[in-house]
RNA sequence: GGUGAGGUGGGUGAGUGGCUUAAACCAACGGUUUGCUAAAUCGUCGUACUCUGAAAGGGGUACCGCGGGUUCGAAUCCCGCCCUCACCGCCA
């Protein structure tokens, strides 16, 4: 969420930043000023009225003890009074905070100077493109979801049966593959220097609201309305909310958190784009790396972040490129994304397969997340988080990538994690 | 789920309608002093919004779990909710 004296000083940056994106209701930004300015000039009126209130409060509880009856009664009166405009005031006010409010969640982060313009991820820019081998395949390879069967290491349709399209069952090898690329992405991520986290897996209103699932992708989340919880669809929300309403001092930057958990997704109206196997899913796995920066050093952690994660899919040997998304395919809340993408040798198609972010102070404004400088003064915080990474796509392509008419070939970094090196 | 007790600043904890501008202590930070670790002593020590000022600063308002209400006046009284603790019930 922007700040009102943001958007004030740097209207025409605000503006340009929208057009990047493609978002049309500019409207909004001058109802935002004018209510903004409408919420102070309200609040000046009330807080004289109050003080007027209080003061006379005093003087009557005086008036009463010097047994002044008559004096205390006239100020009585007059108390009531202002007592009535007040709540008038107070009405306004309440009405134009809920507006103000509700302006500021639907206007989205203003993007990064360097994010291209454009409307769909065909405007993407590859940002680094693969330069080593592309897999050779043998005659006769095939997709996953037809590898799955071959060798029974997951199985979609009895995830319809136990639960319904979209929730994958994983067995045997195939979730001992999981298993461990999940312990080995926590692994490295903790020799990075970030401290594991195992988080709830549903987060309240407040949670979701802060790190901006709602109200923007409010239909996206499984609702838990009996208790009016939110199944988590990535472990950003409940790890970057751990520091919600924290006031942290300059020293403690950085702070670096990971966290294993499933992910849950809706997908609502993506059907029948790209669903096949493992490559769209509600329920996923998933290792997310979040950090809470300095704002003149969170560049370079998103930096340090995309090394991370490229050094991830070297380790494991999968070809990949690195897109800077463009302004119409970004997050509502990033000012600059990163996309990787793995290249899925038997669906010959890159999939993407981690996202990392800076969100600048937009979620830090909603998260209330500050840190004192060395003059004591306090400023937002810079988010940052990413993918590291998401494990269907990357199971999807290790099957497809490392077939051979022997059977799967595991990588080398997993077979400590595994126990096997190969499914056949 | 039932019954009871409770929720006050970074922490402990006082405060049952106006003498609270939330005491006191601890922690933290800054100064002074003593040849070390340390002690003594003085001072500072919440958050948000807002007005004023170039700034330093100063003024106002709100906030004692959250939301309402009573009252000229609420941390204090009333109602609803949330949470914590204890015991009971149920249970992986």
């Amino acid at each position: 969420m922007l700040q009102p004296g943001f958007i004030e000083q740097n209207k025409e940056r605000v503006l340009n930043g929208l057009t990047v994106r493609n978002f049309k209701e500019t409207h909004l930004i001058d109802e935002i000023l004018d209510l903004d300015r409408k919420r102070k000039g309200i609040q000046v009126k009330t807080d004289d009225i109050q003080a007027d209130i209080n003061r006379s409060s005093k003087e009557i509880g005086a008036l009463f003890q010097q047994g002044k009856k008559d004096e205390a009664g006239e100020m009585r009166a007059k108390v009531a009074d202002w007592k009535t405009e007040l709540k008038t005031l107070q009405e306004e006010a309440d009405d134009v905070r809920k507006k103000l409010e509700k302006a500021l969640l639907d206007v989205p982060n203003i993007p990064h100077p360097s994010v291209p313009p454009g409307n769909t991820d065909e405007d993407n820019e590859v940002y680094q493109a693969w330069e080593g081998d592309m897999p050779r395949l043998y005659d006769g390879s095939k997709p996953h979801w037809e590898l799955a069967e071959k060798y029974d290491i997951f199985d979609l349709k009895l995830g319809v049966k136990l639960t319904g399209a979209g929730f994958p069952v994983y067995k045997g090898r195939g979730a001992r593959l999981q298993r461990a690329l999940i312990n080995f992405f926590l692994d490295e991520a903790e020799k990075a220097g970030y401290l594991e986290y195992i988080p709830p897996h549903m987060v309240n209103e407040d949670s979701a609201r802060a790190t901006g699932q709602l109200p923007d992708k409010e239909g996206q989340m499984y609702h838990v309305t009996i208790d009016d919880l939110y199944l988590i669809p990535t472990a950003e929300v409940p790890i970057t909310n751990v520091y919600r309403n924290v006031i942290l001092d300059e020293k403690d930057f950085p702070i670096k958190m990971t966290g294993y958990t499933p992910c849950f997704r809706r997908e609502a109206g993506s059907y029948g784009k790209d669903v096949r196997g493992l490559n769209r899913v509600h329920q996923f796995d998933k290792v997310e790396i979040v950090r809470l920066e300095h704002p003149e050093k969170s560049y370079a952690a998103l930096d340090e972040m995309l090394k991370h994660v490229g050094g991830l899919l070297d380790k494991l040997g999968l070809p990949y490129r690195i897109l800077r998304l463009c302004g119409g395919d970004l997050g509502f809340t990033a000012a600059l994304t990163f996309d990787f993408e793995v290249y899925s040798a038997a669906q010959e198609k890159w999939l993407e397969v981690s996202s990392v972010s800076n969100f600048e102070n937009f979620q830090s404004n909603r998260l209330k997340l500050r840190y004192r400088d060395a003059e004591n003064k306090k400023h937002l915080a810079h988010t940052l988080n990413g993918s590291a990474l998401a494990l269907p796509r990357i199971m999807a392509s290790i099957i497809e990538n490392f077939q051979t008419p022997e059977g799967i070939v595991i990588p080398d970094v997993l077979r400590s994690y595994t126990g096997f090196d190969i499914i056949n």
